[in-house]
DNA sequence: TTCTGGATACTCGTATACGGGAATACAGAT
DNA sequence: ATCTGTATTCCCGTATACGAGTATCCAGAA
C-alpha cells in the first residue's frame, strides 16, 4: 500500500485480529468510549474503524444502539461458505493454468509450516495464505478482494475447525490433493477438490453447533 | 430497515445517486468542507457518509490527500463484469426454480415501464429493479446482497450504456428473452442467455472507450 | 527564461464538546 | 407483589476546534 497509515487503520487491524483469535467473542458489544481509551486515542478514529469493520460484515453496527461484533447464525454461516465456494472455485478455474512454479512451491511451503506449526493462533493465517496463493494467478484483482473479504468474515469460525485436530488433519490432506491437481495442471478436479473441501468445512462447523441464537 | 435514519446515511444515499447519474463524474474531487457546507451539515457524518460509499467502491479515500469518485479503468470494468456474471448466474440458476409467478409478473411489468419510460435518469434505476427481481428466489441473502453492490459500483457506466438507443433495444430484447427461459423454468437456458447479456454490455463499454486514463 | 527554494494556504486526521434518544432503575399505585 | 410512569444515566450522532502534512505559488538565482 505503501500509504500513510492512519490510526484508524491500526485500531480496525488491531480489532480484526482480536475478532478473528476470538479475544472478542461473537456478540460483544463495542463502547467507543472503552475502545477509545483502550487504544489511548480518541473516539473518532475509533468510529472510523468500526465502519471499516462494519463494511467487512464482522461487526454490526445500528444507530443510537452501537456496534458489536457480528452474530452468525447457521443460515449465514452456509451462505458465506456458498458464496466462498463460488467465488474461489472460479478463481481456481482461471488460475490453475497460470500458477508459476515459484508460486505452488510457494503454496506447498505453507503447507508444511502449517504440518510444523504448533501454534493453534497461526494456522488461521496459513490456511489463508495456502488459498490466496492457489487463487493469485486468476487475474482478477476483484475477485481476489472478494475472497479475502470472505476469509475475513470466516476467519474466527474457521479457526474454531482448526482447533480440532481431526478437522485440521483432513483439511491438510485436502489440501494437499489440491496442490497436488494444481501442479498436474488440472483445473476441474482441483475445483472438484475445493468444493468438497469448503463442504466438508461448512458440515462440520453446522454440525458442531456453532450457529448463534440472536 | 425501520432503523432510525442518520444524516450520515442520508448524505450517502444522495451521493451515491449523484454518482450514479452522472451528476458528480469520475475523478471528481470530493472535498469534506465543501460537502459538508453544500448539505448543511458539519465534516463528520461527510466523513461517515464517504467511508461508507468507499467501501461499496464508489469513491477512493487517501489519508492526507482526500477522496474522489473512484475512476474505473476497462481493465476494473471487465473484472466487475465478470464478477457480475458469475454471481448474478448463480443466482439465477438457484432463483429460477423458486420463482413464485407474482415475481415473474411483476419482472415483467418493470420490463413494460421500461419500454414505456421516457426519461432515462429512471432506466438505471428500472433495469436493476428487473435483474434482482430474477434474482430475488435465490435464497442466499449475502449473494444478493453483493449482487446489488456490484450494480452500484457500475450503475454510472451502465446508464451510459442505456442512453444509447441501439443498445438499450437491444438489451431490452434480451431482457424479454430471458424472462420468457425463467417462466418456462428452465434454468440453464437463462443463465447462458444472461451471460450473454452481460457480455454484450461490457464489450459495448469498452468498445466505447469509456476506460479512464487515470 | 527556467529551475529551485521557501512561505503560504488548503485539506485532512484527530481531539474535544454538546445535545438527544434509548435503556434502566426506582418509586408509587393498584 | 407486580405493573406502570417518570427520572436518571449512559451512549451515540453531530458540531466545533486544533495540529500536521502536502500541494501550490511566487520570488530569486542560474
Amino acid at each position: 500500500m505503501q500509504r500513510p497509515q492512519t490510526v484508524a487503520e491500526q485500531v480496525a487491524n488491531v480489532l480484526r485480529e482480536s475478532i478473528a483469535d476470538g479475544s472478542l467473542a461473537a456478540g460483544t458489544p463495542l463502547r467507543q468510549d472503552d475502545l477509545a481509551e483502550r487504544f489511548g486515542f480518541s473516539r473518532m478514529p475509533v468510529r472510523d474503524a468500526l465502519r471499516q469493520l462494519e463494511a467487512e460484515g464482522i461487526v454490526s453496527i445500528h444507530p443510537t444502539k452501537g456496534a458489536h461484533v457480528a452474530r452468525m447464525d447457521a443460515t449465514e454461516i452456509r451462505e458465506i461458505f456458498a458464496v466462498r465456494a463460488l467465488l474461489e472455485s472460479e478463481a481456481l478455474r482461471l488460475s490453475v493454468p497460470n500458477l508459476a512454479k515459484d508460486t505452488l512451491d510457494e503454496a506447498g511451503h505453507v503447507l508444511k509450516q502449517i504440518d510444523a506449526e504448533p501454534n493453534v493462533g497461526r494456522w488461521g493465517t496459513l490456511n489463508r495464505a495456502f488459498h490466496l496463493a492457489l487463487y493469485s494467478a486468476c487475474g482478477n484483482a476483484r475477485l481476489l478482494g472478494l475472497i479475502e473479504a470472505h476469509h475475513n468474515a470466516a476467519d474466527r469460525y474457521v479457526r474454531v475447525l482448526l482447533s480440532n485436530l481431526n478437522y485440521r488433519s483432513r483439511s491438510q490432506s485436502e489440501h494437499w490433493d489440491i496442490l497436488t491437481t494444481c501442479r498436474h495442471r488440472d483445473a476441474e478436479a482441483a475445483v472438484r477438490l475445493l468444493k468438497r473441501h469448503l463442504g466438508e468445512g461448512v458440515k462440520t462447523l453446522v454440525e458442531a453447533g456453532l450457529a448463534g441464537k440472536s
